[in-house]
Order: structure tokens, then C-alpha cells, then sequence
RNA sequence: GUGCCCGUAGCUCAGUGGAUAGAGCGCUGGCCUGCGGAGCCAGAGAUCGGAGGUUCGAGUCCUCUCGGGCACGCCA
């Protein structure tokens, strides 16, 4: 990656200098290599020379941060104009209190078109992963409803931050846990004993006091009796909730699994909490815990000591753990967590993470302590916590009893809005949907901007070859030649050519954080470079005279360009368009 | 009571301990008949909730505090 070389030109000039003594003689601390937040600082910065002053300082020697940066950047200049390989690096320049600023040269950002369009569809793509076995678990809603925008949000962090961990080396499993066990299951069948009776025609059948009440479950009650549901009702009492519930539940999997392909969130694996009693996985687990001393009983139940391990410990008057089984001999769903993820970590994954709603965080401490009992260490079970959704203007939420499904998010907008919608935001901060905005069909739409971008590309290509221009007439472009261009356009394309070379920094920085909306903050950066470049670079626009060796390099960097923004939507899980479908618009108005 | 998340422009939000705090929408003014105008250019708009602290440097880290959201079962 390209930080990676300009920080090993800094490390190395560092390097030659401590050892002809010519810095200061202490340990040499962690720096940093940045962008710089404004252009005019050059495309890369260090802070070395400072960190080196203020450790000098330290350690009781006088030292002036600008006077080393003099030194180091002095070195800096030998080294590139001395070691081939270093040859992009065009300024060096000491500024501030003891910043170290690189220039690129503009002929060797040029060259890189090349580099992005042989990389294609694996452009951006790095290696920090190194093969590393991820768990990634998403969604996970409860089979006793519909996906709503709230816990829709996990699907699209975790389908994103999927297909950015594979782009940076990552071996990664999504996963989707169905809790189709316990008394929910009952409680849902006893709700929708209530609906079947209701469409069956039946006078005033009972309804539970609490359960699964809406319009939903009518549409569901409809489908599971057009498939045979009637004779449900005639089992005997004690086997009738629970036989409706698991029917239920599957019916209501089938909409979950619908809503995912929809939104074109894929899994790897759909696994079933109740596949683990039968699979003596419950059991299994238990007896580890107890063999390692981890399980002690107490009025009758058996407790896990999540407690050793940091869970709970501030919880009053608890020291005991969590009850891993009842004293009914039932064991909790807190068994089943401790199963599941012991089949994970059995399964030979490096790591998991769960992506889970904001009503979960109490987890967090509970599962790393599962962990830990299981023989693991805490961080390799990472939770990912994200905040609530709503959607601008609208009051909602379960007591209101206005809940909007992800599925009416899709009528509106579709796929590729919604998507970009949901990933404009950091996980950590709650989300407003702006369903207005979302709706628009111009270029006001956020999302819609990055795939526009993609679909003008195109279409320069698609009047290229409509002029009889092809790919071999400037698949050989020296688009180096671009730096002759007056500033008003070599501004624009290096600036284009800088956004694409981000790529590789972004899918870093977002796998290693796992903050899959980086991306889309880069789809926008990229989009606008784009745009800029579109508007004051004319390729084939009618008398603007543009000599053949420049239309040929532009038509190079345009490709590049439209593999980027193909790269990164598709990371988003976005289409990218050759063409954008017209709105109507309003007829202007003739003055 | 305890814990987690948030507080940055009119709104919704980015922001890697760095230099002059950014984007989208909205607002104001101007340009434009095309490589599909779903356009371009410019501008106004911010005591980064508040108070201390850490350091060469704090929107960012620590403590306290105020405001908003969420959760703390032998439920799942």
C-alpha cells in the first residue's frame, strides 16, 4: 500500500540517521503517517521529528522538534533521489511545529491508472487479514417476527463489513442464528392459534394476554392455512402451541430469509439453536464447564461463574454467575449461548463477532466471559454494538405500535438507496432514516450520486464506441502525458487519481476498526472527485479540440475511475449502472 | 442504583492526539443549451453541551457534570 511505502522511506532516512548519531539517543517512539486535512500540506505527513523532540525532551535532552525535521528531511531528499524504488515522492518540506510534508510527483500518480485498472475488481483490496478465520454473526432476529428497520440495521453493517474484511485478507463466515427454541416458540403458537382461528371463520376464539399481536401475523395466519395449518388445530393441548409456534416460526424464517435476498444480504450459514439439544451440544458444553470447575450449584440450579470473569460485577448482590441450568433441570438460554459458541470456536474460527441491537450490550460482558471459560481469550469474541433507527419525522417504536418493516423501507427505495443509507452512518451513533431524501431521484440523493457517477463514465464509454473509438486505441495511453495539462484540469484529474488510490487505506482502516460507513463517506469523496474531473476535463465534447494523445490518456484515467467506483459500490453491495434511469422531471420553465 | 451509546453548522451526521474542524441536505447569490442539467461557481452559517485535567499539541484521552437514547431475569 502506498502509506506503507512512504513510511518505510521516513523509517528508513530515521534509521540511517540514528546510526551515524545524528539524533538524539533515546528509544525511538511510535509515529504516525497522515494525510494531511489540507491539500496545500502535501498528500503525506510524519510527525516523527516531534515524537523524537518530545521523547529527546524526556529523557533530559534539549531538542528542537523544526531543527530535527530540518535533518530528517534533508535525509528523506537523499534517500529518494538514491533508491529507485522511492522515486514518487516529488517535495519534501518541514512545516508547523516540526511536521515532515511529502509531495507525490504528479507523472508517477498518473502511472498508477494503470495500476487500478489491471487490479480491476480486486483493486483496493490488502492483506492486513492474512487469512485470519472470522465468525461474523448478523441479524439474528427472533422468528417471531418481521425484519424491522432496527434490527435490519445489523444486516447491512455485517453484509458490508463482509465484503470489506474479505477485500483485506479476512476469511470470513457470516452467519445467521435462529433462536428457534424455548417459550417464545410456545407463546408465538398460542398467538397464532389465535389468527388461524380468526381467518378460519371461527366466533370470537381466544386471545392470549400477552403475545405476538399485529397485521403481520393475519398475512402469515393466511399463508400457514393455504398450506395445510387447519390440522394443527386439532392436537391435543399439551403438543398444540408448540407444534403451531415451530410451523410459525418457519413461515416467518421464509419472510426473513425473502427480506434478506431482497436487500441482497447473504449468509453462509443459517444455524438453529434448536439443533443443539439434539445434538447433544448442550450437554456437551455444560459438562466442559463443570470438568473446568466453572459450574456450582445453588438452590437447586446450576450456575456458571461468568462472575471470575468479569460479567456481572457490578450487578448487586449477584456473585454466583448466571443459572446455566434451572432447578427444573431446564437448561437456559444462556446454555445455548454457551453451545453455540462453543460449536464456533470448534469449527476453528480465529474469531467472532456478533453484530448485535442496542438492547443487547448487556452481553457483551456475559460472552466474553463464555469465552474465556471455553479457553479463549476475551478479545477473540468481539460485540458490536449498534444504536437504534428511526425514521426522520416519524414517531415510532413497539408501544406505539407503529412498526415499519424492512420490507416497506424496499417498496419505497429499493436495494441500492437504502443500503447506502444505512451505511452513511457509524455504528456507534443512532440512525435517522431520511426517507425523503432517500426517495429523491436526483442527484441530491446521496447514494444515487455515487452510482451516477459510475453510469457517466459508461457513458462517455458507450459514445467513445458510438464514434468508432475502442479500447485499443487508448488501452496504450501514456497517461502521463496528462501532466502537461493546464492546472484547471491536472488539478482535477490528480485529485481524481488520489481519491483512487485511498481505496486501500479505507478498506484497511474500516476492517481493522470494523466501520464498514467509511466506505460510503469514500463513495461520496470519490463521486465528487469524479464529478469535478467530468466537468473540467472534456473527453469528447464537441469543439473543445482535444489533441488525440490527451482524449486517449482521459479515456485511461476515466476507466480507472469507473473501476473504482465499481469497486466501491460493490463493496456497499450496490449495482453499479452503465445507466441511470430518467426520472421524470419537471419541465423547465422557459423564460 | 449500575452499565453501554450519543451530544460538532438551521437539520442529519463525518472527523486517525496534529497544522486553518468537514460532508450531505437546507439557505443566499451568480452561471449555464449538454461528454444525458440528475449540471457548474461562489457565499453565509460552529464558543465541538459545560467545567477541570493529561501534553509540545485535545472535537478526539482522563475525571466530574448537564441533557438525550438503551438496557440491567431460574425470559428468549
Amino acid at each position: 500500500m502506498l502509506r506503507d511505502t512512504i513510511f518505510d522511506i521516513v523509517a528508513r532516512s530515521v534509521a540511517a540517521l540514528r546510526e551515524n548519531g545524528d539524533l538524539p539517543d533515546v528509544a525511538l517512539p511510535a509515529f504516525e503517517i497522515e494525510r494531511p486535512q489540507i491539500a496545500s500540506h502535501g498528500d503525506y505527513a510524519t510527525n516523527v521529528a516531534m515524537k523524537l523532540a518530545s521523547a529527546a525532551k524526556a529523557a533530559g535532552e534539549k531538542s528542537n522538534p523544526r531543527a530535527i525535521a530540518e535533518i530528517i528531511a534533508t535525509r528523506i531528499r537523499e534517500t529518494v533521489a538514491v533508491v529507485p524504488a522511492y522515486d514518487l515522492v516529488e517535495t519534501v518540506e518541514v512545516a508547523g511545529p516540526g511536521f515532515i510534508n511529502l509531495r507525490l510527483r504528479p507523472a508517477w500518480l498518473l502511472a498508477q491508472t494503470g495500476r487500478v485498472i489491471d487490479e480491476g475488481n480486486s483493486f483496493g483490496s490488502v492483506h492486513v487479514g492474512r487469512g485470519k478465520k472470522i465468525n461474523l454473526e448478523f441479524v439474528s432476529a427472533n422468528p417471531t417476527g418481521p425484519v424491522t428497520v432496527g434490527n435490519g440495521r445489523g444486516a447491512f453493517i455485517g453484509d458490508t463489513l463482509a465484503a470489506v474484511m474479505r477485500a483485506a485478507g479476512y476469511d470470513v463466515t457470516k452467519e445467521y442464528y435462529f433462536n428457534d427454541a424455548g417459550g417464545q416458540i410456545d407463546k408465538l403458537g398460542r398467538s397464532m392459534e389465535y389468527y388461524l382461528r380468526l381467518a378460519l371463520g371461527e366466533a370470537d376464539p381466544s386471545k392470549p394476554d400477552e403475545g405476538y399481536f399485529g397485521p403481520y401475523y393475519e398475512t402469515v395466519a393466511e399463508r400457514m392455512i393455504a398450506s395445510g395449518a387447519k390440522k394443527l388445530l386439532k392436537l391435543p393441548e399439551q403438543k398444540r402451541a408448540s407444534a403451531i409456534g415451530e410451523a410459525t416460526a418457519a413461515a416467518i424464517m421464509d419472510d426473513i430469509r425473502q427480506t434478506m435476498a431482497k436487500m441482497r444480504v447473504e449468509f453462509d450459514v443459517f444455524f438453529n439453536q434448536a439443533s443443539l439439544g439434539p445434538s447433544g451440544e448442550l450437554q456437551a458444553s455444560i459438562d466442559e464447564l463443570r470438568a473446568a470447575g466453572y459450574i456450582e450449584e445453588y438452590e437447586g440450579a446450576q450456575w456458571a461463574k461468568t462472575n471470575l470473569f468479569g460479567d456481572d460485577k457490578d450487578r448487586e448482590g449477584n456473585e454466583r454467575g448466571r443459572v446455566i441450568v434451572r432447578s427444573n433441570g431446564e437448561p437456559t438460554y444462556f446454555a445455548s449461548d454457551v453451545a453455540y459458541m462453543r460449536n464456533k470456536f470448534l469449527r476453528g474460527f480465529d474469531r467472532l463477532i456478533m453484530i448485535l441491537g442496542p438492547d443487547h450490550h448487556g452481553y457483551i460482558g456475559r460472552l466474553k466471559a463464555v469465552a474465556q471459560m471455553l479457553g479463549h481469550a476475551a478479545d477473540d469474541m468481539h460485540i458490536l454494538i449498534y444504536q437504534n433507527v428511526t425514521i426522520k419525522g416519524q414517531r415510532m417504536g413497539k408501544r406505539l405500535g407503529n412498526i415499519i418493516t424492512l420490507d416497506e423501507i424496499y417498496e419505497e427505495v429499493g436495494p441500492d438507496v437504502t443500503r447506502f443509507f444505512y451505511l452513511m452512518r457509524s455504528s456507534d451513533t443512532h440512525l435517522d432514516f431520511d426517507l425523503d431524501l432517500a426517495r429523491k431521484q436526483t442527484d441530491e440523493n446521496p447514494g444515487l450520486s455515487v452510482q451516477y457517477a459510475h453510469a457517466r463514465a459508461s457513458g462517455v464509454f458507450r459514445k467513445a464506441h458510438e464514434q468508432g473509438i475502442t479500447e485499443s486505441d487508448y488501452a496504450t495511453a501514456d497517461v502521463t502525458a496528462l501532466a502537461g495539462d493546464p492546472p484547471e484540469q491536472l488539478d482535477r484529474e490528480l485529485a481524481m487519481i488520489r481519491q483512487l488510490l485511498r481505496l486501500e487505506e479505507v478498506v484497511e482502516r474500516a476492517a481493522l476498526l470494523l466501520e464498514p460507513h467509511h466506505l460510503t463517506r469514500y463513495g461520496m469523496d470519490l463521486a465528487d472527485a469524479f464529478h469535478q474531473f467530468y466537468d473540467h476535463c472534456p473527453i469528447l465534447k464537441q469543439g473543445a479540440d482535444i489533441p488525440l494523445d490527451v482524449r486517449n490518456a482521459r479515456l485511461r484515467l476515466l476507466r480507472a475511475a469507473q473501476a473504482g467506483l465499481a469497486r466501491t459500490l460493490t463493496l456497499l453491495g450496490m449495482t453499479a449502472p452503465d445507466r441511470m434511469e430518467r426520472a421524470e422531471t419537471v419541465e423547465r420553465v422557459e423564460a
